[in-house]
DNA sequence: CTGAATTTGCAACATTATAACATTCGCAGA
DNA sequence: TCTGCGAATGTTATAATGTTGCAAATTCAG
């Protein structure tokens, strides 16, 4: 689980990936969860890019291989990933997104930008305090968080300054 | 826009909702927008609870009025409704759900009750302050934030004490 | 009144997600 | 090795959510 590059810079993507299968396989090792073909593939899939990427890509990817599969392949794949905590889901675009943090206990926030589409995932102490702190004050439990900013990334501000 | 009771507790909701529509007419008239029939009678229906409601059931409950609408007809009502800020949708359940703050620049902040479903909207500072700084260390411009907090709200924790 | 712009009606369609049930697979114990 | 059980997958259909495109109606300024 070491420190990840930035997904909007240059890097050594394959690094990524192979960094989170590790990650996935040790993680379903330790949990005794059974890390499938199926499974395994999707995961690699998600992990393509930093881009979230939507069930039915997913499952057009797959079928772009020959393994012909439905709907519930692919959603009961990201169900199971998304239970071992390796995978997110972002709700605002009903899409998915390799986990950066597998393994660890976390609340991720992500930054989207809606120009290149890469999504980064940060942890954020501050953030999650402040969180739970206002919750508080209202007397509510909180169990989960989702957390989505969309806006500009440094490449893509660079690319169009303002507007 | 005064201060507003606690969805949670009982409350006079007639007074919130009475005070919705005056703030709705109130905000489009300021704009030289045009707060229709419809898109008045869906702000309405939105408001009818405290609870994020689903397009569709804007569009049963419409059709129960003998208003027969199609989908687009509550869709775009929302779409102009959401445009002046005076309903927000809640990505975690491709709800809506009326705006406690409309008027007010603001970046909600949603305390869901998985139990009642009841959501509460905040405006928390520290909150809005940490998600920015936050995005900064990474250069990242954000424009919108989705905050979803979901948990069980102080009546629902009272009645199942622990799980 | 007239014409342009906004709003609504309507039909079809696109996308995302789930239900229900049959089949196969992996693995542990006989 | 065989057998049986539970987990996983395949398959079909369907539900739930959201959009496109175009025609008709409404509103409002001039
Ligand atoms: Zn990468
Ligand atoms: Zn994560
Ligand atoms: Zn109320
Ligand atoms: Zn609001």
């Amino acid at each position: 689980m070491s420190a990840r590059a930035l997904p909007y810079r240059p890097h050594d993507h394959d690094a990524c990936v192979s960094q989170a299968m590790a990650d996935a396989r040790a993680i379903c090792q330790q949990h005794g969860a059974r890390l499938t073909t199926t499974r395994e593939r999707v995961l690699e899939i998600i992990w393509q890019s930093h881009k979230p990427l939507g069930a039915y890509d997913v499952l057009a990817k797959l079928a772009s291989e020959g393994h012909s599969a439905a709907p519930p392949t692919v959603y009961r794949a990201l169900d199971f990933l998304q239970q071992y905590g390796l995978v997110h889901r972002i709700a605002s675009l009903n899409a998915f997104i390799g986990c950066a943090h597998a393994g660890e206990l976390h609340t991720g926030m992500f930054l989207i930008c809606r120009c290149c589409g890469n999504a980064l995932e940060l942890t954020t102490t501050s953030v999650s305090k402040a969180i739970h702190e206002a919750a508080s004050t209202q007397a509510f439990r909180s169990e989960s968080v989702i957390l989505e900013v969309t806006g500009l990334c440094p490449n893509c501000q660079a690319e169009q300054p303002d507007e």
